[in-house]
DNA sequence: CTTCTTTGTCCTGTGAGTGGAGAAAGTTGG
DNA sequence: CCAACTTTCTCCACTCACAGGACAAAGAAG
């Protein structure tokens, strides 16, 4: 099949464009509704969408007390790519022009094995999806990677946890290889993108997401953008001080917020705990398994083990300290906690909110929601293919 | 002389009002350079504005090589009032549409004597600056508050240091004395505001600026606009925790900021210090001036007196651990240090820096200038005429 | 079957804006 | 002082986006 090449040739057929993405399949009437243009003027609007191949006819609609107006979406045969890197595993997931999620497979891989080799695993599998029937090609490409980007150039810069990919032209590269446009952002900003998109923050204009995984990072959206400072690494919360004379960093400095709670900073102190014999419950799991995760330690508190559940809530008081004051500067709207140790559940948000809400002053945190993320691994992906969605639904 | 009360009636006209305005008179040729309209469309929408009255003609421009310009400019007798309401003392100028400074008072006054008396206060003020044949009426009136507003309707909203203003109808109770359109801000914005016009941040699209005064507060301008937060809150960084288990801070917490480092803290301390013989110098400016103030702190630290010293780096270091964490979360272009207490000068700037590089990672702070403000106690109300300008220089 | 409502199409009018032709006003070099 | 070149301003014709009305088509309700 014919890729579709065609982009809105002015800020109405964009309009039009993510109206169709954001609410499904939809009469020409209801979308009359929505744009504030004359009737003519949308039926030209529309008809010109059409003829790019961009919109295609979906019959008629119901009535709505008169005639029935016929019904437009976008093009079934659109496909999108989000592509979503962490520090210890690849997301790859292909959608529909409306970003549902066709296919989506996770494969365990290393980061710090340098960008080809990642590469090389990236392509292998958008191959098997595309093998699988989900799609004969793609219309373009959303990735996300664990450390700051170049964002117009779509390049990371000096990422403390990729070495090997300063530089790296991920952009150019993924572009090259998959022929469609491309676009690279953080991984955590694509989790706020996919959270908005079709997650908890759907209504929100201003609000944070906290991404605990392998680190801990914080994505920024004001005014529905996001916002990714001026050198890229805004939302970098990972090496603010938690604990004063803390722990040593590997960046350095003592009592960073990463070195005290992620998923590796908590896998190292319940191993610690467990050598120690201070949790019963967590040696165990430590010799069944051969090493420790996050989630041993949600399964540990989980079974009532208090040593666990302290790891838990201490650094939940951590974030939650951190975090207190990023409300207390940037008074959000909502505060979303994401990532892979949301495992956790509601013991580590109860801490979080518990020292967020003292903290912080009434007026910032009085009708402040602080909730878990509603997409799991999929907010990454999701924010991908929403990424490069909004750039080609934006007027060429 | 009757007021102007036109407003641009489209985006051009807002747009060459405003260059009129950061750039003064202009040619109506140097106009086109800037732009991008078409000389017969330009030429329209100028003899517009200068139909309204808004715009005047100034004569001929120099040459460029071949026939002269006509030059327009802003009409003159245009006036703006910027006040500025801080915690012990009350700022009116009045402003030409250039904002331009044509007579700026400042009064001691403490704004805990509620709405009203402080009201009669900035009245008898605007009162005289318009007797001294400054301004026979006015065009509009920026006003700044030490603490969060309701920004749509220009109302204080729960403003610790200042109680009796909650819900006080600023912007209506000024706009009905003063027969003009009103805007109420936060002082901090305003401050940043000001330095964004007419100080060091006229090039730089992200930045914040840091205000310690009697409290202290943070602007923050993303994308060249001023971000006020969810509930007008944003910025409101005093009570973040500065030091772990540190002093009792009026708000009900440990070790804010606030606490530690501002006019207010340093009196105390300084007096503390000299009242515990730490300090001759401090000791002896006590006896003489019956209190300390943060200018005696600054005059004890230039006469080399050690202690006094301390408590400036002692403050900036305070000061400087959490903007650092800001910094890593905001990643601005530009920190500007404002406030009645930079009278401290460069041994502040120097703690703050210190810490700030320190703390933050390099990529957010490799290219990140630390300055003090350029406008001194002018910032707040240039910026409290810039915003009334922005507002009546857009479209209607 | 009649009447009302909704939707879609066609057509004309309007106002924004462009771009070119000249006239007006200057400069520069002989 | 004059001729040739520049810049600026004004005027006019033309294009284009868009609104809004007239009318036809399609359906709902009584």
């Amino acid at each position: 099949m014919r890729r579709m090449t065609a982009r809105p040739a002015n800020a109405h057929q964009a309009r039009l464009l993510q109206l169709l993405r954001d609410g499904g399949p939809n009469s020409r009437a209801q979308l009359g509704d929505q744009v504030d243009l004359s009737r003519s003027k949308l039926a030209v609007e529309v008809d010109r969408l059409l003829e790019t191949g961009l919109v295609v006819a979906d019959g008629l609609a119901a009535s709505r007390g008169g005639r029935r107006s016929h019904n437009v979406r976008l093009n079934p045969e659109l496909r999108f790519v989000g592509v979503d890197i962490g520090a210890t595993s690849v997301d790859v997931a292909v959608t529909n022009a409306e970003l549902e999620i066709l296919g989506h497979i996770n494969q365990p891989m290393d980061v710090r094995e340098g960008p080809v080799a990642v590469f090389e695993q990236v392509l292998s599998m958008t191959a098997k999806l595309r093998a699988s029937g989900l799609a004969e090609g793609f219309d373009g490409a959303g990735i996300g990677v664990p450390g700051p980007v170049r964002f117009p150039e779509g390049v990371p810069v000096a990422p403390p946890i990729m070495p090997g990919w300063d530089g790296f032209p991920v952009r150019e590269a993924l572009s090259q290889e998959l022929g469609c446009p491309v676009m690279v952002d953080n991984d955590v900003n694509l989790m706020a993108l996919g959270e908005q998109h079709a997650g908890v923050a759907r209504t929100v204009h201003d609000f944070l997401v906290v991404k605990i995984g392998t680190g801990i990072g914080c994505g920024i959206v004001v005014g529905g953008d996001v916002y990714r400072g001026t050198t890229g690494s805004a939302g970098d919360i990972g090496h603010i001080q938690a604990v004063p004379d803390g722990r040593q960093c590997a960046c350095g400095n003592r009592g960073c917020l990463e070195a005290h709670f992620s998923g590796a900073a908590l896998a190292r102190d319940a191993a610690e705990a467990a050598e120690q014999g201070r949790s019963a419950e967590l040696a165990n799991r430590l010799e069944a398994n051969g090493g420790l995760s996050a989630a041993d330690v949600a399964a540990a508190a989980a079974a009532g083990d208090a040593t666990a559940l302290d790891l838990i809530r201490e650094g939940g008081r951590s974030t939650g300290q951190v975090i207190a004051g990023l409300v207390s500067f940037f008074n959000p709207g909502l505060v979303v906690i994401g990532g892979g140790v949301t495992g956790l559940g509601h013991n580590l948000l109860a801490a979080i909110r518990t020292q967020v809400y003292r903290q912080s002053l009434p007026l910032a945190t009085g009708n402040l929601p602080i909730v878990l993320g509603e997409l799991g691994p999929t907010a990454g992906v999701i924010g991908a293919a929403r990424l490069i969605s909004d750039h080609l639904f934006s007027p060429a």
